[in-house]
DNA sequence: GTCAATTGTTAGAATACACTAACAATGTAG
DNA sequence: CTACATTGTTAGTGTATTCTAACAATTGAC
């Protein structure tokens, strides 16, 4: 059984990993908050049990393995997240340090258990997929929001980086998952986009929020 | 913030003092299945942080920061319980080992919604008292079946040392918290008990189950 | 009261995980 | 292509937690 800190570094390699699924040993160290040469070593211990593929200067990737275990502590996570917003009266704001320290509970019963409860979701109250029993993750098929032109009609079925802070900003405009937007403008200087919320009212966003908004584009 | 493994022990502590709130080492190496010197040093390391008292040859005592800290984990245990129970639909025997994990999350909003949901209950599944938001536990005045005699009235309102075994013997038995029990037969040799359960049923239980079936004297 | 069983202690070492300081390799700007 | 910045590595340590082997203190039986 993976240790909580491994499970932690396997979380972040899956999360950080490019489209080549290679992550480098800074981002990790950022991302971890942990020191280079941490990660370094338990770079080393990790290979030893075939949770990743380490070569000296090369970047991390994780094996299949790996990617198997992080799945399905994302799983655990996601799940968390659902049932603490559905079933427990949670704000989306709120359960993502909840869910942080309840994934690395070891008792697959309990999870399964708020999967039923929930109705079996795919994606968590975020947007985010949820991997299946097996590990196994359906990609969605969307674009930020910054990468959309004048003209288009999206929805949002999700976000990257969510932040408590995001998800503040985001409920104190009254925007939420499966939202529509209609894109009036878009500012060449900073890349802030003037859109049509849910067919009314125009709003601005800063293209750091633009970013972070994941949407698919309507027919 | 106390480790999982400094909650664990100062759990233990809790769970095995006696009257005067004496522990003695062996007891606690056999209970958290840990040799003798780790707990010699643990217990050094634990008085160092104010936790309890110690002296060289003497039995362990919590301190009053031992036993609060001790509380609101038993008391996280218990809510969990009970949620699981109450809102998740698990069984009394499979509670345990997933509250012993979840118990050790840290994130107060969490149990307080648990404890909300479930009714602020005072006892968790197996009768025993939730320890409240300030680690004050509530004493029960209850006594071991085996400990009544002839003719006794008495009703069961807990369980001391509830093992998957024992909750799924009294499961398999029909009998639930709650119930009333009249002694009939108190067998000298071997102090097993024949009693009539429910006002029905005369049933007999050996010494062992006596002695874990915590109940109170009807007036 | 002495002896043996029980209980507790010391010393020494191992594992998991983290750190800093110092150095080496890589990559990029000019 | 060199020079500096970035990135990665090594070496040496520290803390938390565990262990075994050997020894010491306490206690209970007679």
């Amino acid at each position: 059984m993976a240790s909580h800190t491994v499970e932690n570094y396997l979380k972040a390699l899956f999360a950080l990993a490019n489209k080549a699924g290679e992550v480098g040993i800074s981002d990790l160290s950022d991302h971890l908050a942990v020191s280079k040469p941490s990660v370094n070593s338990m770079a080393k211990a990790l290979q030893q049990d075939g949770f990743l593929k380490y070569e000296k200067y090369k970047p991390l990737k994780l094996t299949s393995k790996g990617k198997k275990v992080a799945a399905l502590v994302v799983r655990k996570h996601r799940l968390t997240e659902m049932f603490l917003v559905e079933q427990m009266g949670f704000g989306w704001d709120e359960v993502h340090d909840i869910a942080e320290q309840v994934e690395h509970v070891k008792a697959p019963a309990f999870f399964d258990r708020m999967d039923e409860l929930v109705g079996f979701p795919t994606v968590d109250p975020h947007g985010s997929p949820i991997p299946d029993a097996h590990g196994n993750v359906l990609e969605i098929d969307c674009v930020k929001l910054s990468e959309c032109a004048v003209g288009e009609k999206v929805s949002l079925v999700g976000l990257s980086q969510s932040s408590k802070s995001l998800l503040s900003f985001l409920d104190s405009h009254g925007i939420a998952l499966g939202h529509t937007f209609g894109i009036l403008v878009v500012e060449p200087f900073d890349g802030s986009m003037t859109v049509e919320h849910q067919g009314a009212e125009a709003r601005t966003f800063s293209l750091k929020v633009c970013e972070r908004l994941l949407v698919r584009k309507e027919a």
